[in-house]
DNA sequence: AATGAATGAGCATTCATTCAT
DNA sequence: TATGAATGAATGCTCATTCAT
């Protein structure tokens, strides 16, 4: 668990990130953002590096938390709503989120934080998969192509997106949008 | 155009990025990988942006050429095994070119770079969804689903595959493995 | 109002260009002349400028006191004294500051910096040829010679005959040199 | 003697000085101002130091000139006349040159110039000095001041006003200002 | 006479982190 | 819980100068 301050720093260091990258997320920037001094950080948290593996472990988090809301539908077509909607409404509701889709592309220095990000798409990738799979079984989702690919496509669709709409500056309505987008996946493949 | 020192200089920024991300490309270590000290890059570039800059071009250029290959294809389907065989040609040849497919991730620095990143990959975009267009008007691609989100799952989907053939350690036969999805992308979209 | 180490940082920047010029003043030295590292510099100045330009604050309000004392004399002849008698004594305790007095040749770099010394050198020119002016019409200044040539030579004669004690190494007693000098001056255009 | 481009080189240098001080003179600002490479300048001259003591050099004989041509001037005032026409059309001719007339401040680092930069501004003062002696036992010089003082006034104000030509960007007629200059000096000191 | 390529030393500045208070 | 002061290591970059061509 952590404390109110340690989140406060962890939301900073989210928004850091977000909006210069990496190297954007320095001790001295982050402070001055909270509004305190820079050894004061380190009551907080152990290192730097604690604090990206926080991020880190709270994106994590977060995914689990929208694949149990996920697992709670019984068919995969509503299943495929859910983590789209969930996913969306997370972004929308906290845009600086979005840096950490692409966690395996900013974590890439220490061992540690490569593994966690590794760990965490591959994660992603395969339940994704699985769900598919479970569809194929059940007759709801279409046999003739590899369920790998089809998550290849959700996720890798869901990623460039959500990117798209970051890039744009927040130009278009993202859940509407969004909601069109995985309907357009469901017509593809669920039959 | 680049003096072989400049693309000697392009390509080890490109490989030092690949391998720790945009924190592992500081002068130091790139004239180490070299072989010459520091202030010698800086007879072949004026300062560290303009390497990544030049890096940028390299790769906006590497896509339009893969882009004018597609365009001699006649039919839509054709155009999309030769988009995915190329991509994946440029990156079993070189590997640290899977660094800048997220190049907007990396980038995020400098507002020339941010620009840069944000106009190759809304191009890229586009582009195919251009394509896609042109194979509904002819027919070839079925006429039910925004070619916008084709586009999106296209693309999405090459990223992210090709960006786990890395994190994989590329374990297993990109080029191959690349033919197998964008056969089954077509199984979905073409008619 | 500044602390004590910046005073410190200060008036040993002073001393540095002082005995060496302008190039004489890097981070390195100066931090190595105060016992502390680089870095640590910066916790009390944001940049080089920046102790530049508070060196030149510094020597500006010594100048106004300066004036301040001499404008509480009430005969011209009163106020020439003291004026002279002010900075030999300014500078016999702090020979650094000789450093200073051609400081328009000293700081050439920035705009800031040019700015000030120029607008330095004006307000002294200007405070004498008025306090001169002021002679004239009490009578007691010769009026057949515009009072700007009469501050030249009063300010310009001044500056050389401190330089000189400077380049003579200090050889000789600059209060008693310099009262036989105002001395002079006084015969010349006091009537 | 210096060839043709030597003495390119050193009027690029004084150049460089003049608009930028002393940091403005690097090798490579020299070669880009003159359109060769760096390496070239040393065809021409030894090193940087050797440029520098050029340029004092060149001074020293310029000023030697002028002394020359108050040498043969009768009256110790129109000698002073001489003196000041020459060193104002000098100034004119070549506005660089006022970055030397405080050369003393200039180049404080090596030696070698602080020396030579001594030795011109204490030559120039027993000069005028042994010039103004002359005119006292000639009986056209008033005797009740030293003539060390007067030559502090005469060479203090001639720099400080051509300094401030200088700061106001040229904006005074230089030669027409300078001859009322010296003829307030003369109202002073001649008799 | 000139250049392209290179370099060791130095520059101002920023980094994450520590410590005494 | 917080801070002011400090630091070793590193950052991007410039300096005067050299050398092979």
């Amino acid at each position: 668990m952590h404390t109110a301050r340690q989140n406060e720093i962890i939301q900073k260091a989210l928004q850091l990130i977000d909006s210069n990258g990496i190297q954007g997320l320095t001790i001295k920037n982050l402070s001055k953002e909270i509004g305190i001094s820079e050894p004061a950080i380190y009551r907080h948290f152990e290192n730097k590096e604690d604090i990206i593996m926080s991020i880190l472990h709270m994106f994590r988090q977060h995914s689990e938390q929208i694949m149990i809301q996920v697992s709670k539908k019984e068919t995969v077509s509503e299943q495929m709503d859910v983590l789209f909607e969930q996913y969306m409404h997370s972004f929308q509701n906290n845009p600086a989120l979005v840096a950490v889709i692409f966690s395996e592309e900013l974590f890439r220095n220490e061992g540690a934080q490569r593994e966690l990000t590794s760990a965490i798409i591959a994660k992603n990738m395969t339940q994704v998969t699985k769900m598919l799979e479970k569809g194929v079984q059940q007759g709801t989702i279409r046999n003739d192509i590899p369920c790998e690919h089809l998550a290849y496509m959700m996720l890798g669709s869901l990623r460039l997106f959500v990117k798209n709409w970051q890039l744009s500056g927040f130009q278009f309505p993202l859940i509407e949008k969004g909601r069109e987008l995985i309907s357009s996946i469901k017509t593809l493949i669920v039959r």
